[in-house]
DNA sequence: TTACTTTTTCAGATAATCTGAATTAAGAGA
DNA sequence: TCTCTTAATTCAGATTATCTGAAAAAGTAA
């Protein structure tokens, strides 16, 4: 069998004309190049040269000159692929997030990815934590950033900070008086709009207001609106609640139980790509300075 | 740099799923598939399998498995094309040839060809002399066959045969009545209708006719269909009479030294491909057969 | 755990490829 | 035609890459 380094050797004579130059650019010596162009045309069982001097191809020789430098090439760039690939410098990345941590915790991550990693292609998604686990196991996503999920199913999950909820209220609210943190007592009698992400709180303080609230809003959009029209207050974690309009307030709960677990959702089997990897290991590095810059809890 | 057999080797792994039967499959050792392994992983810089039993492939395994399959089905496509072309069994094959030889010459030898290198695109031009050499001298054709070109330029013309110019007239032309052959003198009063074969006749008898014509025709048909109305008699090689329409006969000249040479053109340098070596191969084999199928006297 | 299978490791064997010197062949100039 | 020069080939030995076979290690299944 012909092999694709002799092949090589015999583009490079082709083109350049002789053998002397040829085994110059090859590092190697005349006598191994002769002999490589040799064994070639015995295996052919026909001439690639005509006459001795390595100057004039046949026509097999222009044949096989112009199909094995173009699979020489397909060849080379072929295992520059391979180690692109195996260092992250392409691949896709699709990230399934919870809202608040696509909108807060993953840009600053991305600016800095994308800059380490030219030519990834990235993909976000935006879901709620229960979608985001959907997402990685049906392998939609390569990583998820979410809350625990109730089922663990063939997901793994890591965590990786508190996310304490806070009390949004209109700015009108009578809680605007109240002394700050607030407690479980000072809101017995507002009226609570219920939400995803605080429906995980199992606490009977939070269970009676949820038994009585009338509205639920998925969208934290929404939810702000609807807090900051007087329809009610909403428990959300701290970071959905940083760069609220001023139409409304936030207010700590003095139960520092009440958070939610924020972490990593990965599938367990079947590795990460190369490039889930790179994201993985910046986000480890990066994680101590986005929790001080959120105020989160790690964990 | 990693080499196209260890992405064979890689591939196979990949695809059985154990290096045990991949190393029978490759009639090698599992030592020495699993060193094979080894060493690509070492060149990458990056794991391939999951784990230690080899069959769960990590994202880069099966990137590499997909691109590295591809690559390897090319190459190896290459290899057979270039023994297919080496022994003529794929190529392409372009003859120039005067209408005469086209006609009656190459279509039997084509049969022959076409069936012993099925997978030969063939193309065949129909020109008079001048213009087949100029075919095969631009390399349009690959080899032509014509009548000794009036300059030798950069082509080799090799003779095949002597064809006799025959005297052709109307089937009620008074010559019907003369003897066979046809001498000079019985011609001397009839009217020369020209043709581009004819012209190259360097006798006397026949230029003092040429100078009195006044009717010239290229093409053959248009030939005989002027000489079938009447309109005079003509000189044309003996191969171009056959098959002649009823509405005319053909006569030998007495003078036996009256006869276009044809033979083969080609280009002094740069070789022929394997295709046309094997057409005239072929064509030197059959030339005693056609030739006297034709009566032509071979030179 | 034990029995079994698969993979890896290692040293030596084998095969492929390379080098350097000698030889042969080709082309240029006298 | 005869040299001179340069290029290419050949050959033996050296070097390197790759393979094998045995032993060790690592899994798997009962």
């Amino acid at each position: 069998m012909i092999k694709l380094e002799a092949l090589r050797v015999f583009v490079t004579v082709a083109e350049i004309g002789n053998i002397r130059d040829a085994a110059d650019r090859l590092g190697r010596t005349p006598s191994a190049v002769s002999m490589t162009l040799k064994q070639i045309e015995e295996l052919i069982g026909a001439p690639l040269f005509e006459g001795d001097r390595k100057n004039v191809l046949t026509a097999l020789g222009r044949f096989t000159r112009e199909a094995a430098r173009a699979q020489i090439q397909g060849y080379d760039k072929l295992i520059s692929k391979i180690h692109a690939y195996a260092h992250h410098r392409i691949g896709t990345l699709t990230l399934a997030c919870v809202p608040s941590v696509a909108a807060r915790l993953v840009p600053p991550l991305l600016e800095r990815f994308m800059a380490e990693n030219p030519g990834v292609q990235l993909e976000l998604f935006d879901a709620d934590s229960a979608r985001v686990a959907g997402l990685v196991e049906s392998g939609e996503a390569d990583l998820g950033i979410a809350g625990r999920p109730q089922v663990a199913g063939v997901l793994h999950f890591r965590p990786l900070f508190r996310d304490r909820f806070k009390v949004i209220c209109s700015a009108r609210h009578p809680l605007v008086d109240a002394e700050r943190p607030v407690a479980w007592s000072e809101l017995s009698g507002a009226t609570l709009i219920r939400n995803g992400a605080s429906e995980s709180i199992e606490v009977d303080a939070y269970r009676a207001l949820s038994e009585r609230a009338t509205l639920m809003a998925r969208n934290v959009t929404s939810l702000i609106a609807m807090a900051a029209s007087g329809l009610g207050v909403t428990l959300l974690p701290a970071l959905s609640t940083t760069d609220l309009p001023a139409s409304v307030r936030s207010y700590e709960l003095a139960d520092d139980g009440i958070a939610r677990t924020v972490g990593l959702l990965e599938r367990k089997e079947g590795s990460q790509s190369p490039v889930t990897a790179a994201f993985l290991d910046l986000l480890t590095g990066q994680k101590g300075a986005l929790f001080e810059t959120f105020q989160l809890e790690a964990c």
